[in-house]
RNA sequence: GCCGCUAUCGUCUAGGGGUUAGGACGGAUGGUUCUCAGCCAUCAAACCGGGGUUCGAAUCCCCGUAGCGGUACCA
C-alpha cells in the first residue's frame, strides 16, 4: 500500500483500519488431553482480526494473552471452542508466549441431541434453579462430572474427595451426552438419604416456609418426626410439599382416583366405607393408649375379626387423613397428626361420603 | 456452502483382534409390606452402514452415512 492509498482511505474515505493477523504457513499444531494432538493447514484459516477497528482487541487475542498473563497451564473448555484454538496458537507464537495444555471436553445436550444452551435451555441449564429445586451440590458434581468420563465399568457414585483423586482428562470421552434428568434425581435421592433426619429437616424447613405450611411456632422434634416418617421417599427437598402438607393443615381434597379406588364408586361400597370409618372411629377413640403398638393391635383385631381386607380398611383411612392413597406408615401419621386431629378427620371424611 | 468433531442398550458408559459385549439410570415382571417408596429376584434392551486387513473383527484401515459444533471488527 502506498503512502498516497493510506492518506486517501484514513483521511478521504475516513476508513479506520483494524489489525490482522497473518497466518503461517506452515501447520498449526494442537495438542489436546482429550482430542489427541493433530496438525491444522493454515490454509484454512483467515487472517484473523485481532484488533477491531475502534482499536479493542478481540476474544482470541486477550483470552491468549490473559492465560499467559496468568500463567494458566491448563485451559479446559467445551469443544464449541476447537475452532478457536488454532487462531489461538497461532497468536500465541507470533508473541512468544508460553501454550497451554488444551482439553476441549465434549458437550453436554439436550435429549434431542442439541448442545445445551442459556439461549435456548434457560432453567435447564440454571444451575441455581437446581439448588431451588431441592437438589444437593454433591448429586449435581457427581452427575456431570459422570457426563462423559467414568471411572471403571463399576462404580457411580462419586464424593468429592474421590473426584478429586480419581477423575482424569485422559479418560473423558469425545462424544457428547446426553443431559439425563432421571440419573440426576437418582443421584439426588441418594445422597439426601445420606443425611441424616435432622441434616434433611434443616434442608426441608425453607422449602416448608416458602409455601407459608409452617410458622415459627412449630416444633422441632415433631418436623424431625415429619421427616422420620418421610424417610426415603424424597428425591428433591421439594418433594417434601406434597407429600407432607396434609401434617400442617386439614384442608386438602380428597384425591379423585384414590377415592374411586378405595372408598368406591358406588352407593353401596360408599356405605361400606362409612361403616368401615365408623368403626374405626370408634376404636380409635376408645382405645386405651394413643400409642403405635395398641393402635395397630386394635385395628388388625378389628379388620381380621370382621372380614375385612387390612388394605381396604388402611386405605379407606388414610384416604381420610391425607386425601391420598399413598405416603409413609400410617400408623407413623396417626401418631403424628395425634388423637384429635385424627377423630376430627375421620369424622369429616364420614360426613363426607 | 465451507471447516472440524463424533459414532456400543432409550440414556450415561466399560471393554477393545477370539467375551454369553459388562455395569448403572430408566422400563417391565414377580416377592415382601397398610399404600407408595425401598429392598430382593428375574427379564427386555446396543457395537451406524459398506468395503478391506486377518484363520478370526464391535475392536485396526478406508469409504460412506448420520448427528453435532464452528463458521462475527461476540465471547
Amino acid at each position: 500500500m502506498t503512502s498516497e492509498d493510506l492518506d486517501r482511505f484514513s483521511v478521504v474515505e475516513e476508513r479506520r483500519p483494524t489489525v490482522r493477523i497473518k497466518m503461517p504457513d506452515t501447520p498449526i499444531h494442537v495438542e489436546d488431553i482429550v482430542l489427541g494432538s493433530r496438525n491444522i493447514d493454515p490454509a484454512t484459516l483467515e487472517d484473523e482480526v485481532i484488533v477491531r477497528s475502534n482499536g479493542m482487541p478481540n476474544y482470541n487475542l486477550t483470552s491468549i494473552i490473559d492465560d499467559a498473563e496468568m500463567q494458566i497451564t491448563h485451559v479446559i473448555r467445551g469443544t464449541e471452542h476447537l475452532n478457536n484454538t488454532p487462531k489461538q496458537i497461532a497468536i500465541a507464537n507470533a508473541l512468544g508466549l508460553e501454550i497451554p495444555k488444551f482439553a476441549h471436553i465434549p458437550l453436554v445436550l439436550d435429549s434431542g441431541g442439541r448442545k445445551l444452551s442459556k439461549r435456548h435451555h434457560g432453567d435447564l441449564v440454571a444451575v441455581n434453579r437446581y439448588r431451588e429445586q431441592g437438589y444437593l451440590p454433591e448429586a449435581m458434581l457427581n452427575f456431570v462430572a459422570r457426563l462423559g468420563w467414568s471411572y471403571d465399568d463399576k462404580q457411580e457414585i462419586f464424593s468429592v474427595a474421590e473426584l478429586i483423586e480419581k477423575f482424569d482428562l485422559e479418560r473423558v470421552g469425545k462424544s457428547g451426552s446426553v443431559f439425563d434428568i432421571k440419573k440426576l434425581e437418582w443421584l439426588n435421592s441418594h445422597y439426601i438419604n445420606q443425611l441424616d433426619v435432622s441434616a434433611r429437616t434443616d434442608a426441608v424447613i425453607p422449602f416448608w416456609q416458602e409455601v407459608g405450611l409452617l410458622d415459627s411456632t412449630e416444633d422441632r422434634d415433631w418436623l424431625e418426626s415429619i421427616v422420620g416418617a418421610v424417610g426415603e421417599r424424597l428425591t428433591t427437598f421439594q418433594d417434601i410439599i406434597p407429600q407432607t402438607r396434609y401434617f400442617f393443615t386439614d384442608e386438602f381434597e380428597y384425591e379423585a382416583k384414590a377415592v374411586k379406588k378405595w372408598w368406591g364408586g358406588s352407593e353401596e361400597k360408599r356405605g361400606k366405607t362409612s361403616d368401615i370409618l365408623t368403626s374405626l372411629l370408634q376404636i380409635l377413640e376408645e382405645v386405651p393408649s394413643f400409642d403405635v403398638e395398641t393402635v395397630e393391635t386394635a385395628i388388625w383385631k378389628y379388620t381380621d375379626e370382621n372380614n375385612i381386607k387390612r388394605v381396604a380398611a388402611m386405605q379407606a383411612l388414610r384416604i381420610a387423613l391425607t386425601g391420598t392413597s399413598f405416603g409413609p406408615s400410617l400408623f407413623d401419621i396417626v401418631m403424628l397428626l395425634g388423637k384429635d386431629e385424627v377423630l376430627k378427620r375421620v369424622s369429616k371424611a364420614i360426613a363426607h361420603l
